[in-house]
DNA sequence: ATCATGGCAGTAGCTGTCCTTATGGATAGG
DNA sequence: CCTATCCATAAGGACAGCTACTGCCATGAT
């Protein structure tokens, strides 16, 4: 009753119309196909077939019954087929490389989440600078890379977006300002600076080249984005930092907008030299949801 | 692998999260779950779930196949709730009269039929005159018969129509008409004939009386069809019959139709006294097809 | 009538699946 | 560090289910 290699015998069954023909179809004995036949009805309690001299026709319950059991068996072969469509992601690797502060924030929940998902491939993460991701990507070392605003020209897969904020002490003359009011790039940059990078290439410096500004006076330049901020309640200058790596404590600091919105984007491209094997598109599938 | 009690503890242990609390609900231990889970993991060459400290997760493949074990699992139950709705059907009985004709033509194969879809439902058949069919349905004696022209107030379920055919001799006079001729019903009255009932007291004689004639010669009164038509080819006189009940071996006979062509219908109607029971219904359900 | 054929049911015995009990290992939380 | 929780594994046993064989019944042909 149980066993679905018996409700497999029950569909042959009603397709011959006979039970001998049908256990030679499922590869059984007519013996055992008689008994699993009749102990099928007999869990069910009632008759699904009617046995005439010459052939096995089912009863009006029995037509329901069969149809179900096509039902289950064609559950029965999606699954067969799905796993065998899904074995090329069974095996395969990942090779990912990100600069620090998107690896910590979004990268590696969803590459959490994605190990849950596809336990048979192996992703592995670098963490390196924003331009050393490019290298990488050229060289065709890594499948998967993080970039900030990508060429529109390039198939990229964006993961989020911010802007950059102006951090300053609460006593700096211009964090005296009302509570929404805003901080202009231009005046900024004049004040003693403390650059802080957090180990990308992008930052407050190329911002300003950008622009076609100058950092006049960096005090001090620092990878971490927490030292910095230490530096700036210290007073040795202020700060411009991406949003998403504000700090968490902000006692004796001011956070301000800058006056024009500057926005980065960070996005996934793939490698330039392979096509995506099926691991990576899979992990872009899983992202797009 | 092949056993559905797998697949429902596969559906448990999604939802729980757990394989102990999956094993728990479909009532095994933990220790025949885990084996089982591996089982089937095994069978199917691939992960479906990530075993994480606390908690038990799908995969991207596990998800799909857990979506068709649902399949699986809901087809099941129809099977189950199915059964449980026809058991009113696997037992019971029907009563059923009708008179010879329609007996042998319409209601044999039609209950070979239904005796095949239900075997579990006794049927009786009762070999009587038309007359006695609305005596035994009055008396509540028999669930269903089978009547001549039923009033239409009557819920009555058509089983077919045929219609007065007159059969002579071939030699008789009215039978030297052109191939598409037709005879009157007051002229084949008038000849010398030969009384047909087939047992049904809705014969030539009933027709005459509603058509406001009479049989003016009655040679002969026979039941059986076949007699009658062995006499009406010794020349003994003509006969009436319906269109169902013509001879197979018309060597010496001609047929030919009334120039005003009278119908009968014959109608299964249920019991008068009784709510038609289950098998009753079915029997009607399975008509309508 | 008699026999041959084809299909289903029943019996005995064995094989193999699957379950249980018991134990070990790993991890998160107190 | 200890405990609770969850999963995996080992060993043993019970039972489901299969095979091989026989019997029965109905049909159809000789």
């Amino acid at each position: 009753m149980m066993n679905l290699m018996h409700w497999r015998l029950l569909v042959a069954v009603a397709d011959h119309g006979s039970i001998t023909a049908a256990a030679e179809q499922v590869g059984m004995t007519q013996s055992a196909a008689s008994q699993a036949m009749a102990s099928m009805e007999a869990t069910l309690g009632a008759q699904l077939f009617t046995r005439e001299p010459r052939k096995t026709l089912p009863t009006a319950l029995g037509l329901s019954v069969i149809e179900q059991a096509r039902v289950m068996m064609g559950a029965l072969q999606a699954i067969r087929t799905t796993v065998d469509e899904a074995r090329p992601l069974l095996r395969g690797s990942i090779r990912i490389a990100s600069f620090p502060m998107v690896m910590a924030t979004f990268l590696t929940p969803l590459l959490q989440r994605f190990r849950q998902l596809n336990p048979g491939i192996e992703v592995t993460t670098l963490d390196v600078t924003d331009s050393e991701v490019h290298t990488l990507l050229d060289a065709g070392l890594i499948d998967l890379g993080v970039v900030l605003n990508p060429k529109p020209e390039r198939h990229a897969t964006v993961l989020g977006r911010d802007q950059w904020m102006a951090v300053l002490a609460t006593n700096h003359p211009l964090a005296q300002r009302a509570a929404d009011a805003s901080v202009s790039l231009e005046e900024l940059l004049e004040q003693p600076f403390v650059l802080a990078t957090g180990g990308c290439t992008a930052n407050a410096r190329s911002l300003a080249t950008a622009a076609g500004l100058s950092l006049r006076d960096i005090r001090v330049q620092v990878r971490e984005w927490n030292s910095a901020y230490s530096l700036v309640r210290e007073g040795v200058g202020v700060t411009l930092v991406p949003e998403m790596a504000l700090p968490t404590q902000r006692n004796g600091l001011r956070v301000m907008p800058l006056t024009v919105a500057l926005h980065r984007e960070f996005a996934l491209v793939g490698s330039h030299t392979q096509p995506p094997s099926a691991a990576v598109s899979a992990l872009l599938k899983m992202l797009a949801d």
